[in-house]
DNA sequence: CACAATTGAATTGTGCACAACCGATCCGAC
DNA sequence: GTCGGATCGGTTGTGCACAATTCAATTGTG
């Protein structure tokens, strides 16, 4: 049974092989791309999670989104997010203020500094893309597979 | 184009956009796997990624790997692996000691204590399979995918 | 044998990632 | 208006993850 990976007919000893594994997969995986994008996100001054805050930012440019609307488009909470910001504040790339209305809330909105960037890795996905080895349509089908796994679990988690 | 990922028929704009990201969804379930695993194995006191180093410990119980073959399997290196063995260790799992033909090897072997646990893993890939939501025919399809686009990255680098 | 180059592990420093906790602010019921 | 609970962001502490450096042990070469 080689593609056992949850017991199915197999025996006990095969489902904890690590190469079976696809969680191991997932990780090696997620690491492996990293590895891709730290020589390119280097010269910009980037890391990678810094790199998909700015994503979000430049999906809407005029909305100064709050730290906890970042933390829900990325998953991250303020613990990871808040000195991410204060590097990405100290680059020039971003500011943060308190909101006028609500208090406790700090929006996060791009300096022009910030939004030039963006004109700096438009050729970044296709290079990420090219990397993996993979053809468009595995592309979109990974992705979509993945993106279901997450959501699936998020979802668990609530109830 | 709402399929875009490398900007084939679609403009720039869509490209950058963060759900349409493979790396993203691949970040994300990750970290997602990760929240799956945390509260089964914090009552076994360990971290996923000491999980990881034991499930390549369990595949070979007679072999007391070096290091950095432990940090071949698993892809991570001495800075990650010194520190987490030292936890392994003080929590009595594993032993470590140099080899004695080459006094530069350390040599990680299994503890009485260590080789136990394994049997209170048994069901913990099931329940995990179990959280993603996915059958058994996906799970295997979206590992293979994933051990590709691992492999082919770490190729392109050792040339 | 001598010694330069290599290898193996550990250490240091930076940056996530998350749990647990804190303090300030806001909101609703009264 | 005020008080109790909820919300928001920040801080602290622990544990990866990786680059860069260090140092001891080994190997290759003359």
């Amino acid at each position: 049974m080689h593609n056992s990976i949850v017991g199915y007919g197999s025996t006990v000893t095969d489902d904890l092989v690590l190469r079976r594994q696809v969680c191991f997969a997932l990780y090696a995986a997620s690491r492996a791309l990293t590895d891709v994008y730290r020589p390119i996100l280097d010269r910009l001054g980037l890391t990678y999670p810094q790199y998909l805050v700015l994503l979000v930012l430049w999906e809407r440019p005029d909305d100064a989104p709050t730290v906890s609307e970042l933390g829900a488009e990325l998953r991250l909470d303020s613990g990871t997010l808040s000195p991410l910001l204060k590097r990405l504040e100290a680059a020039g790339l971003v500011v943060r203020q308190r909101s006028a209305r609500d208090e406790r809330r700090v929006e996060v909105g791009l300096t022009e500094q910030g939004r030039a960037l963006r004109q700096q890795v438009d050729d970044v996905p296709l290079r990420i893309a090219r990397a993996t080895g993979l053809g468009i349509a595995e592309l979109v089908e990974l992705r979509d597979t993945l993106t279901r796994v997450t959501d699936t679990i998020h979802r668990q988690k609530e109830q």
